[in-house]
DNA sequence: AGAATAGTGTCTGTAAGACAGTATTTG
DNA sequence: CAAATACTGTCTTACAGACACTATTCT
């Protein structure tokens, strides 16, 4: 009458990130080179161990602390899914992973200290078409896919960029997100109208040769109403 | 210089089951009564032990059959989350779960066979009132909230009416996962107007003393374009 | 002045919401 | 016929997209 404890199994899990961020206008991930067997020498997305009394949500934050210096309470975090087929890693049938959405402002890596292994930003439409490790060719898909989505209906655009952004910034972000052009002054107004968004912080940044642009701050709101439309009608 | 292997660690991973589905005009959710400790004949949501060379994917699907004797290739199923806090198990820190968000027509429940623990439909207002096991209950919230969304934005909702149903049987989805009224000519127009919504299949069910409402089946499109707006500035 | 970038005004088409009105059935 | 339910038409308002135009800076 209890076929469970028979059932039961124990596994490895592990938390893998997909750390997003904008270079030079094109949306980038950050890659890392395994050290380890499996796919020793392979570019993986950065991860690591489920330890001791650890949460999957704290363990992708001490991950993410680890491959960027970066400050896990202050960046945007979110479970892409579980994946746990048995033939993900070719050599334990019993590891599964929970993959994470990082989205982060463009910051210089630390390449110094910690665990970082050859870590560095790649264009995510070059690394989609590299091999990785693992099933994390998967994953990349799945987490640049939830980031698109999350832009269409929350503010989390803000969290790719800094404290302070102008609306072009912001715009830049959806264009690189998205990979399609945006109409400045819609998306100018569209911004600033939508409750909650950004506010302005009053500042003004100067440009190259231009009306310098006003700087705002991430607004309360984390839902985003009405949604920043994906184009319906002009055929993606 | 592998502190990996210090630090891996080994955890029991269960499937766990938001089943949704509309009756009496109100969504409700399976429950069933714990038989083991912890939480021994405490009301819980169904779920089991990752088995053998399963992926969680395919616990998922098996719990559901067995629960409900539902063929889990023509329901909705997908995963809400990973529920890992070491407190949610009060006798073992690493049982981590992952839940499915499943979604049915209102169908008999097989109380016969199978592993059936006094399976039972409960309104959705009603169980999350009650204290469930585990951390069951922020599952079933995120579950109904994730249900919620995807109303919106997918054509998920056919998944609760059965192989052929009307647009008063489509409407009655939305109203009762919403928890709102909804204007019938605009749903009717907009639901039929959609693309790959829904497809008349040319019957008629006759309704009690009125005009005979068309028969409508599930159409190919997954994702509903233009949205179905859960009332922006009509306030919730 | 001219170039460059930021931001506003305005017009048009589409879609949502309100709701009046029509269609098809039962009793 | 009345009652009941399904469905259609039409009007109003809001928003998306296009794009002409104004504003503010640098050289």
């Amino acid at each position: 009458m209890s076929p469970q404890r028979r059932a039961r199994q124990k596994v490895t899990v592990t938390a893998d990130l997909v750390i997003l961020t904008i270079r030079a206008d094109r949306l980038n991930v950050l890659l890392v080179e395994r050290a380890n067997e499996p796919f020793a020498g392979k570019p993986a997305l950065p991860g690591g161990f489920l330890r001791g009394r650890e949460s999957l949500d704290e363990t992708a934050a001490r991950e993410l602390a680890e491959e960027t210096g970066m400050d896990a309470a202050r960046l945007h975090l979110e479970q892409i899914g579980v994946y746990s087929d048995p033939d993900r890693d070719p050599r334990d049938p019993r590891v599964i992973t929970c993959a994470y959405l990082a989205i982060a402002p463009d910051l210089p890596l630390p390449t110094a200290g910690s665990d970082a292994r050859a870590a560095r930003w790649v264009p995510v439409a070059e690394a989609e078409r590299v091999r990785l490790a693992f099933d994390h060719g998967d994953i990349l898909r799945d987490g640049v896919e939830l980031a698109r989505d999350k832009l269409q209906f929350t503010t989390v655009a803000t969290a790719f960029c800094g404290d302070e952004f102008t609306i072009g910034d912001l715009r830049a972000v959806y264009e690189a997100v998205w990979g399609v052009a945006l109409d400045k002054p819609n998306f100018h107004r569209k911004v600033t109208d939508a409750d909650g968004f950004v506010v302005a912080t009053g500042g003004k940044r100067p440009t190259a040769g231009g009306r310098p642009a006003a700087l705002y701050r991430a607004g309360g709101a984390t839902v985003l109403s009405p949604p920043m439309m994906r184009s319906r009608r002009t055929g993606e």
